[in-house]
DNA sequence: ACCTGAACACCGTTCAAGT
DNA sequence: ACCTGAACACCGTTCAAGT
């Protein structure tokens, strides 16, 4: 038989955060949230805290530090890239397609991609698998082992930098980043011939192409130089 | 006719800082003899003003904030990478020469690096000399003006990235970092082969070869794709 | 024009105290 | 075991005041 709570007792509803008990999950879901709306930076002890209702230091009973924090969202988000089985008549497509896929779901959480750079090798679960696949689809094609452990380690390093490139220009609306390509175009047509004369001699190469184009040339080079170091092998 | 001055109005000479007066080129050198004792994150307004022996806000006379320092240092450090003038029958070596100058300069400056991939287009004019080196390296190769300017996009992106990499375990000595490695070695030897099968059966192959060893690989990579531009070019 | 101290609005992390 | 408020030692940046 249980009786109303009196009005006077009752709490006002916080509207963000329902008092739910604190757990990891919910904290990493909150940082998380936290981080596509405002990026890395903003991904403070104190405002995730603050999002769930509480003080930073109710967190450390979960989490020992906050650039663990970091690594717990990083695998989360590693979670999001789906992985294909291994066709060895499509290998090069389908590595491709799986770095396309890091480049795209990293920069969807802006940021994130120096929390890979920061760590020494990304251990959680869903980075492991990522790296499995990865291995799975090289190895398939009948690469030297070298060259797959080696190609997954630069395959995965220019997908990280390509994405956090991507996110640098977080925050700014798509006027403001307009204006900044322009400013450094016209900064570069500025720029005195005898000095730099291939800059200038160049600018129409260099204003070329987005970011994706750029992105997709280097993706191809370093595939094809992979699929040599097989034929050698064969050959 | 000059005259002593008195001892008890004589300052106690400050051992770090012999008061000269401020300059931004003093303010970015000291900023830049902290980054190396410290590392990037160590670098901040107030840190460089102790060292000045002065407070946070004087370098504002000078500075527009700490991002436009970061910015500056970062010129200073690509004015360590010195470039050769093209020789397009050594093309390829040289091009391969500059990048590892860039990430040996950049590494040897922790967490520089950093600075250059939220940073949209380095403009500075020590970054502006090497960005006209490498193309006309390139360019002198014979490349088509669009593998030439996407090549340097993503060798120095590359470069960058392997610099990161490199200064990510700055502050832990010799032996800690031995013991990380070999952590992360013992806890992959643990993990479960039905559920990562290539990585527990390319082990060896994994953790075989040092840094160096894996960016030399992915450098005659991208070096050799960009080559075979060429070719398709003049064949 | 350049420099300054104080203030404001933030940080990560620890710790003693509570349940 | 988990949570808390307060405290400590930091941040970047602004501003009124000084020279």
């Amino acid at each position: 038989m249980s009786v109303p709570v009196p009005p006077w007792q009752q709490r006002a509803a916080r509207s963000r955060a329902p008092k739910q008990p604190l757990s990891l999950e919910l904290i990493v879901r909150t940082a998380l949230d936290l981080l596509d709306a405002e990026g890395l930076d903003a991904v403070s002890m104190r405002k995730v805290a603050q999002r769930l209702g509480t003080g930073a230091a109710s967190l450390y009973a979960h989490v020992r530090n906050k650039d663990e924090l970091h690594e717990l969202m990083l695998d989360l988000v590693f979670g999001e890239i789906e992985v294909p089985r291994p066709d060895p008549r499509r290998w090069q497509d389908q590595i491709k397609a799986v770095i396309r896929r890091q480049v795209e779901v990293l920069a969807r959480h802006p940021g994130i991609a120096q929390v890979v750079l920061r760590t020494p090798a990304p251990t959680g679960p869903n980075a492991l698998g990522i790296t499995e696949a990865m291995l799975a689809i090289l190895r398939s094609a009948g690469l030297p082992d070298r060259a797959v452990a080696f190609g997954v380690d630069i395959l995965a390093l220019y997908g990280t930098a390509a994405a956090l490139e991507r996110s640098a220009g977080f925050g700014l609306d798509e006027a403001e980043l307009g204006d900044r390509m322009r400013q450094v175009g016209e900064y570069l047509t500025q720029l005195p011939a005898e000095r730099f004369p291939t800059i200038v001699a160049m600018l129409p190469a260099l204003m070329s192409g987005d970011a994706d184009e750029r992105f997709e040339f280097g993706l191809d080079l370093i595939v094809r130089g992979l699929a040599e170091h097989a034929s050698e092998r064969s050959g």
